[in-house]
DNA sequence: TGCAAGAATAAGTATGTAGCTATATTGAGC
DNA sequence: GCTCAATATAGCTACATACTTATTCTTGCA
């Protein structure tokens, strides 16, 4: 079965979604559990304004959920297919390295 | 146990392979086995420049191999984790979409 | 109501890259 | 060596988007 160009593009659209490593930093974290956009800020290296977009993104892609208690807003992982995937690709590049230490999601 | 910057660089490398529909388009005519260059441009509606462009960013990422024969280069799939990969992104958005036609890579 | 904290948006810059056309490279056969 | 066919590369334009700083929006609370 073969997609159309349109359907290619929607799964093109969801890989990208994984093809920036700031997002893959922000889905890391967010493996252990629900964190606020604050907590995942004060864990990574970058601003609160690039955590809200990459964030937006992801939520737009339907990788994560969101949900407001008071002022804060809690993300969460919405797929294990995430994990999956992000396990899939670090066996490969373990795969392809050989020597360095595993990379584990 | 978390990726530090530069392994997150290099698995978000891995997944921007993935996120064009033309690379996926090339994969999903690579899904029945080996092909020359000339081959998949006919296949596709792109020019054989960029046919072989985004042929040796495939190359370069390890999700493909290459062999001469005479005067043609014949591309194939590296590793079965690129259709894994890209069944777990068709699913998701099957299980996503819910009516439309199944997306089946 | 006013203020402060948390989150989202706006505006701007910089960079990466998809795709094109044109050209170069490589190899087979004459 | 010359020519043709198959690939690869160069140079270019257009566009998308990551990131920053500054600002706006929202909510709880004094």
């Amino acid at each position: 079965m073969k997609l159309d160009p349109e359907q290619l593009e929607r799964v093109a659209h969801l890989f990208r979604a994984f093809s920036e490593a700031t997002r893959l930093a922000i889905i890391q974290e967010l493996k252990s559990g629900e964190l606020s956009v604050s907590e995942i800020v004060q864990r990574l290296t970058t601003s609160q304004a690039n955590v809200s977009k990459q964030l937006k993104l992801l939520y737009e892609a339907g990788l994560v959920t969101r949900r407001k208690q008071s002022t804060q807003v809690l993300y969460q992982i919405s797929d294990p297919m995430v994990f999956e995937l992000c396990g899939l690709v670090c066996d490969k590049l373990n795969r392809d390295a050989q020597k360095p230490a595993r990379l584990k999601f």
